[in-house]
DNA sequence: TACGAACCTG
DNA sequence: CAGGTTCGTA
C-alpha cells in the first residue's frame, strides 16, 4: 500500500484533489491496517489470550512438534493467526512435514483425553517459558534472513517486494511490528527479565479476570434465555457440567482450559442461542409473540420520534440560516456527502446533479450548506456543493427498446417518484437511530432504492457505482437489492465503519440520478474529443466546478479518447489483415462495426442521432491509424501522437442544446 | 518542477 | 471508469 510513501507520486500528476480529500481517503486503508489486528483480538474479548496464542504458535513452530494439540486449538490459532505475518511464516518455515500433517488432521477424537490434557498442561508450560523471555525462540526475521538461498528467485523477488512492502507501512505499525519482535527477541537483559515476570503476572491476573467475566456473562446469558426456556436449562446443564468437570478442578486445569474454552463456550453459547431462536421460533406462545410485538414497535416508534423532534431541533437551531419552509423542502432530499473518501463523494455530488431542479433552489441550498461549511470545515467539505434535489426522473434506459430510436429524446420516466421522500426521512431517521443525533450526516447509512436493473450491462453504472466499486464488493449492490428492512444494514454495518460509509454513498449513488453527466459526456464526444475545461464548464452548467470535478470531467473524456483510439488502432489493424490496400477504401458508415462499436460505448441506448460529422471524425482516424500502420510507423513507441495531433484539429462545436441543463 | 496527456492496470 | 505511473513540455 503505496499510501504511507509521501513522496509516492500518488500526488504528482493528478494532484486534483489534493487540497480536500487526501486525508480522508487514506483513511479506510489506514484504518484497516492500523487496527484490524488490535480490533481482532478485542473483538475476541481476551488480548491475553490472543498474546498468548501467537507465542505458542510460534514457539511451536520453532520448537519441535512433540506436543500435540488438540485440534481445536490448532483450528483457533490457525485462524487467529492468519492476520500474524510473523507466525504464518514461521510456520511454513519451520514446522515438519510432520507437524503439518498432526496439526492438520488431528480430530479431538483421535486423542486420548490424558493426551489432550498433557498436551494443554504442556503449552501451558510453555506460556509460561514463553513469557519469561526464553532465549532460544529463534526470530523469525532471523530464518528468514537465514536461509534465503532455499528459495527460488521468484520467491525471494517476491519477499523482496514484501519486504518493501512493509518499509511502506505507516510509520507508527512499524514501530509496534519492531516493538514486538524487539521485546520478543531481547530477552538476555536482566531487566527485561523482570518486567517480562511482572507482565506475565499481570496478564495471568488480567486473565484470571477475565474469565470470571467470561463465566458471569455467560450464566447471565443463560439465565436469560433459560428464563424462557426452563427445558433448556437442563439440557444445558448436561452439556456444560460434564464438560466442565472432565476439565478438572484447580486453578492450572482452570487457566489451561481458558483458551480453548473461551472459544469454545463462545461459539457453544453462540450456537446454543442459535437453537433457541429456532425453538422460540417454533414454541414461542402466540401471545408472548405479540407482546414481543407490541413492545418492538413501541420503542421503534418512541425511538424514531425522538428522532424526529431532534433531527428538527437540530436543523432549526440557530446557524442553520434556512426558513421552516426550506427546510420542509430541502431536508428530506439532503444528501450531506462527507465520506471517507471525499474525493469521489464530492466529484459524485456534483456531477449526478439532477439538471432540472429550479436554479433558486439550488443557489439557496448551496448557501446553507456553503455557510455550514465553514461551520465545521473539518466535516463538511465542498461535496456539499450540489446536494439539494428534487425528486428526480431518470432515463431508464434499460426500459428502452433496442430498436425504438429516439434522438434527442427524453424518456423521463418518473423514478421511484413515489418512493423518493419518504425513503430519505427513513435514511436520516436511520441514521439517527443508529449513530445517534449528534454523529455527522455524512455518512448517511442507506439501502439502495430498488432499481429495477434487469439488464444492468445495458445501463451507465452510475458515478458513485463506479467510484465505489473498488471500495465494496459488488455483492453489496446484491446484499441489499431492497430498502426493505432497516436491520440488514445496520447489522451488516455495525462492525464495519467503510462498509457504513460506503453504503452511504450506495444510497446516495442510487438516488441521485447519476446517469446524466456521464451520458452527456459521452453525447458530447461525438462532437468534441478534446475538450477545454471551459467547453466542460460552457456544457455542465449546473455542476459546480472546481479543480477536483474538471479533472474528473477530463479524465472522463480522456477515457473516452482511448477507447476511441483503440477501436481505432483495432478496426485499422484489422482492415489491414483484411487486406484493404487503399487508404481511400477505409471508410466509415453507421453500417461499419466500427461505428457500432463506438456508438455502443457512448451512446448506449441508442437514443441520440450520431451527428455526421464524428463518422467523418471516425473515419479519419481510422485512415490515419491505417496509414501509420501501413507505413510501420507503429514502431515507434509514441507513434500515435501523430494521429492525436490531427484529430484533436477536428473537434466541432458542441450544439447549444448541450448548454441547457435540462436538455437530457 | 508542475502540469497534462497518454498509458497501464484492476 | 478510476487510480496510478510514465513521459513530454513549459
Amino acid at each position: 500500500m503505496n499510501l504511507s510513501l509521501p513522496d509516492q507520486s500518488m500526488h504528482s500528476s493528478s494532484e486534483s484533489c489534493q487540497e480536500d480529500d487526501k486525508p480522508d481517503v487514506m483513511l479506510p486503508c489506514f484504518r484497516r491496517n492500523m487496527y484490524d489486528e488490535p480490533l481482532a483480538s478485542y473483538s475476541n474479548g481476551s488480548i491475553i489470550s490472543q498474546l498468548l496464542r501467537k507465542t505458542i504458535h510460534n514457539k511451536r513452530a520453532l520448537e519441535e512438534s512433540h506436543f500435540f494439540l488438540s485440534s481445536s486449538t490448532a483450528a483457533d490459532s490457525g485462524q487467529e493467526d492468519e492476520s500474524s505475518v510473523s507466525s504464518k511464516d514461521s510456520t511454513v518455515e519451520a514446522s515438519s512435514p510432520s507437524g503439518h500433517v498432526s496439526t492438520g488432521a488431528s480430530p479431538e477424537g483421535e486423542l486420548p483425553a490424558t493426551d489432550h490434557l498433557q498436551a494443554k498442561r504442556a503449552r501451558v508450560e510453555n506460556i509460561i517459558r514463553v513469557m519469561a523471555g526464553s532465549p532460544n525462540g529463534r526470530q523469525h526475521g532471523d530464518t528468514e534472513r537465514s536461509d534465503p538461498g532455499t528459495r527460488d528467485t521468484r520467491e525471494a523477488r517476491e519477499s523482496y517486494r514484501e519486504n518493501k512492502r512493509k518499509q511502506r507501512l505507516p510509520q507508527h505499525q512499524e514501530h509496534s511490528a519492531a516493538g514486538q519482535v524487539g521485546r520478543k527477541s531481547g530477552s538476555s537483559n536482566g531487566d527485561r527479565c523482570n518486567t517480562k515476570e511482572e507482565e506475565c503476572h499481570k496478564l495471568k491476573e488480567q486473565l484470571h479476570s477475565m474469565q470470571r467475566l467470561l463465566r458471569q456473562l455467560q450464566e447471565k446469558f443463560l439465565q436469560v434465555y433459560n428464563q424462557e426456556d426452563p427445558e433448556f436449562e437442563k439440557r444445558d446443564a448436561a452439556n456444560v457440567d460434564p464438560e466442565n468437570d472432565m476439565q478438572g478442578e484447580g486453578t492450572e486445569s482452570f487457566y489451561m482450559s481458558t483458551e480453548d474454552d473461551f472459544e469454545r463456550k463462545t461459539s457453544r453459547a453462540a450456537a446454543d442461542c442459535k437453537d433457541r431462536m429456532k425453538v422460540v421460533g417454533y414454541l414461542v406462545h402466540q401471545s408472548e409473540s405479540q407482546n414481543l410485538q407490541e413492545t418492538l414497535k413501541q420503542e421503534l416508534s418512541r425511538a424514531v420520534d425522538d428522532c424526529v423532534d431532534r433531527v428538527f431541533k437540530k436543523m432549526s437551531s440557530p446557524g442553520m440560516g434556512l426558513t421552516p419552509q426550506q427546510r420542509t423542502c430541502s431536508s428530506p432530499e439532503v444528501q450531506i456527502s462527507i465520506t471517507a473518501d471525499k474525493k469521489s463523494q464530492q466529484v459524485t455530488s456534483a456531477l449526478s446533479q439532477p439538471q432540472a431542479e429550479e436554479a433558486a433552489v439550488k443557489s439557496r441550498s448551496l448557501e446553507y450548506y456553503e455557510s455550514s461549511e465553514a461551520q465545521s470545515p473539518q466535516d463538511q467539505t465542498e461535496a456539499l456543493s450540489l446536494v439539494v434535489r428534487k425528486p428526480t426522473v431518470v432515463t431508464p434506459v434499460s426500459s428502452v427498446a433496442p430498436t425504438v430510436k429516439r434522438p434527442y429524446a427524453v424518456h423521463q420516466t418518473p423514478f421511484q417518484l413515489n418512493y423518493s421522500t419518504p425513503l430519505h426521512e427513513n435514511h436520516i431517521l436511520e441514521h439517527l437511530l443508529k449513530y445517534g443525533p449528534h454523529s455527522s450526516f455524512g455518512a448517511l447509512p442507506c439501502m439502495p432504492p430498488s432499481m429495477d436493473r434487469t439488464s444492468p450491462d445495458s445501463v451507465d453504472l452510475p458515478w458513485d457505482t463506479i467510484a465505489m466499486r473498488s471500495k465494496v464488493t459488488s455483492s453489496h449492490l446484491g446484499h441489499h437489492p431492497r430498502p426493505s428492512s432497516l436491520g440488514a444494514v445496520a447489522v451488516d454495518n455495525l462492525c464495519l465503519p467503510h462498509v457504513k460509509i460506503e453504503c452511504g454513498e450506495l444510497q446516495s449513488m442510487a438516488e441521485r440520478n447519476p446517469y446524466i453527466h456521464l451520458k452527456k459526456a459521452k453525447l458530447m464526444f461525438f462532437y468534441t474529443r478534446y475538450p477545454s475545461s471551459n467547453v466542460l464548464k460552457t456544457f455542465f452548467p449546473d455542476v459546480k466546478f472546481n479543480r477536483c470535478i474538471t479533472s474528473q470531467l477530463i479524465k472522463w473524456f480522456s477515457n473516452f479518447r482511448e477507447f476511441y483510439y483503440i477501436q481505432m488502432e483495432k478496426f485499422a489493424r484489422q482492415s489491414i489483415l483484411d487486406g484493404i490496400s487503399n487508404v481511400k477504401d477505409i471508410t466509415v458508415s453507421r453500417d461499419s462495426e466500427l461505428f457500432r462499436a463506438l456508438n455502443m460505448h457512448y451512446n448506449k441506448a441508442n437514443d441520440f442521432h450520431v451527428p455526421d460529422r464524428f463518422l467523418e471524425v471516425a473515419e479519419i482516424t481510422l485512415q490515419e491509424f491505417y496509414n501509420a500502420i501501413s507505413a510501420a510507423k507503429d514502431s515507434d513507441p509514441s507513434w500515435k501522437k501523430a494521429i492525436y495531433k490531427v484529430i484533436c484539429k477536428l473537434d466541432s462545436d458542441v450544439p447549444e442544446e448541450f448548454k441547457t441543463s435540462s436538455y437530457l
